[in-house]
DNA sequence: GACTGGCACTCGTTACAGTCGAGTGCCAGG
DNA sequence: CCTGGCACTCGACTGTAACGAGTGCCAGTC
């Protein structure tokens, strides 16, 4: 049941060979690389203790030890330290996020950015409505039934909608409705808006009524029900990497997967405050993503979280060097945010 | 050279069949699911010109016949018609596109039911701005010395850029300018911006110049230079169907070109009035590509176009059904934009 | 002159047998 | 508790043979 230090020893090993040559590792080529001071025939009693106990599988019987979910899980926990970035690395990290000229523009990059360093595939959340407070709403005529809702929250997201009034609005009463939505609503968290939208209508003179009534819906679905969350995804043609060697053949249920939003923000929008969340292989509640790991966490400005961003990639990926990066970046964009 | 219209047929026989079944196609298959009226051998004998003349060719010596791009390009010109669309089509287009709230989400909607339906990867160009005109600018202060501009396009693009000011400028000052701005601009194409907005410059009185310089300088870049462009992807799971049977091999260049905007944008982007651009394997301009059909058309309210649409798949696709399907989504997505 | 049936030929696919070697498990001895 | 040695397993690779789909060509027929 103990795994001894020497143990441990063997599985880190196993899975640093593993994960650099993609083949199955056995106990000669291990001692040659490692310098673990026993004999092949020692290494092959410790990996038999930790086949038994669901560490690492032999994919056959002639074959060497491959790490399972379990490995990888024991490996990331206890026998990796977060490799530091490299200098080049930091640079480039630097260099990308420089010149972002609007949010979008930094999602844009920012994916890009991940999808490039980890060689793998990134997901990037848009700050969330939710974690957002309004700044400013502008109400923009297009014809006499027709308003443009425009939203602009805090963490740089705007969102507009087109509005059909029920009745013609004169100009004025636009300007009016303006100030009102305004003025009771800017500053307020997206997710407490709810109640005071519902408020608003009371507030309107009479004959204003059924208009505030049908803004307060839109702005509803638009701000809480809808598209509230929005993600950016780069790199998919590293999927494509290791020759389907990873994914067991079929990158079909994953592109598949890649293509829900909702999937992708299940991955990487259930974050908590400075944590960096590691699936692995099958503690992933996506059927699709079995088989592969994600490694994701939260950024925003200061402490505050707004939004999730991380990376998806084989199993067999190299785990220290993958959270470091995506710590790093969300870092930096978290700093990119702190500066608006 | 001169090729019959028995030749003919046998070259239609051979391109539908490869595209239903996968599998190089022979003689005696051949006179047994069509009716040619004629034996195998002499089917031969016009399989040996049809060779000859480049438009199918042989995997290997004891195999059937496959079509080569020349042969596809014949079959698309000359030997089929367009499909008459599914009623169930027809009807899954029109629930699709009904109850789509704004641009986003039609733009969404498009292209996710042109995955759907051709079973490829669909590319939806979101409204040219270069086509469009602007229809309102919004200048929303942020803070003293930070206005966030907003475009509102008549296709419904909306567009939307921090500026960074100079100097801080009063309320009032930003009320001239909104006015000035739309006054001037409202209206005008965006193509033919660039020469008005520098005209602006000279309006303002002297105090605002430096203001109004950083503002006429965003607006061209938003409007103009950067992402002017956007482009919509879906259906990328559909590369695997056929489990890499075409695309000889690796998706690698293709999910790598498709990750390009810029790629897309040439895929799709260039359009001419009312034609559909078939683009067969090596017809395509982008080396990743050479190996892959493109099918695309414009889309636009009444006759203009404001955009492109298309699907890209293997060389060897159903050109009728897909044909029919990419025009039948583009006119819908036009009456669906002009209603706005 | 165009079509057809027949036939020899090509060549990829499949099946099978045999060899090789990486890697293991186990055991006896230090 | 570790080690060297040894028998064993089993996938990967190789070579051979049989199979069969499909062809090209030719002589014969309408």
């Amino acid at each position: 049941m103990g795994l001894d230090d020497r143990k441990l020893a063997v599985l880190r090993a196993i899975v640093e060979d593993y994960v650099a040559t993609q083949e199955p590792v056995g106990s000669k080529a291990l001692v040659e690389r490692h310098q673990l001071g026993v004999s092949p025939a020692t290494v092959r009693n410790d990996m038999a203790v930790l086949e038994e106990e669901g560490y690492i599988r032999q994919p056959h019987t002639s074959a060497g030890r491959v790490p399972t979910d379990r490995g990888y899980r024991l490996f990331v926990d206890r026998l990796s330290r977060v490799k530091p970035l490299s200098p080049a690395e930091r640079r480039a990290i630097e260099r990308f996020l420089v010149g972002a000229v609007d949010l979008d523009d930094v999602v844009h990059r920012t994916v890009r950015l991940l999808a490039q360093l980890t060689r793998q595939v990134a997901v990037v959340q848009y700050p969330s409505l939710a974690r957002s407070s309004v700044r400013h709403l502008e109400l923009v005529p297009i014809s006499t039934t027709r308003l443009m809702l425009v939203m602009i929250a805090d963490t740089g997201r705007v969102e507009q909608r087109l509005v059909e009034l029920p009745a013609p609005v004169p100009a004025d009463d636009v300007t009016d409705l303006r100030r009102l939505v305004n003025e009771k609503l800017c500053g307020t968290r997206l997710s407490d808006t709810p109640p005071l939208v519902q408020a608003l209508v009371e507030e309107v003179r009479v004959g204003l009524r059924p208009t505030m009534t049908t803004l307060a819906t839109v702005l509803l679905e638009t701000l809480v029900e809808r598209h509230e969350e929005r993600i950016a995804l780069a790199g998919t043609a590293n999927l494509t990497r290791g020759g389907l060697l990873d994914f067991h053949g079929s990158l079909r249920p994953i592109l598949e997967a890649l293509e829900e939003e909702v999937v992708l923000l299940k991955l990487i929008g259930e974050v908590e405050p400075s944590t960096t969340r590691i699936r692995i292989g099958d503690e992933n509640e996506i059927d699709n993503l079995r088989g592969t790991s994600v490694v994701s966490t939260g950024y925003g400005p200061g402490a505050t979280i707004v939004g999730g961003l991380g990376v998806l990639g084989p199993t067999r990926m190299d785990y220290p060097g993958t959270i470091a990066t995506v710590r790093a970046v969300a870092r930096y964009v978290g700093e990119l945010l702190a500066q608006n």
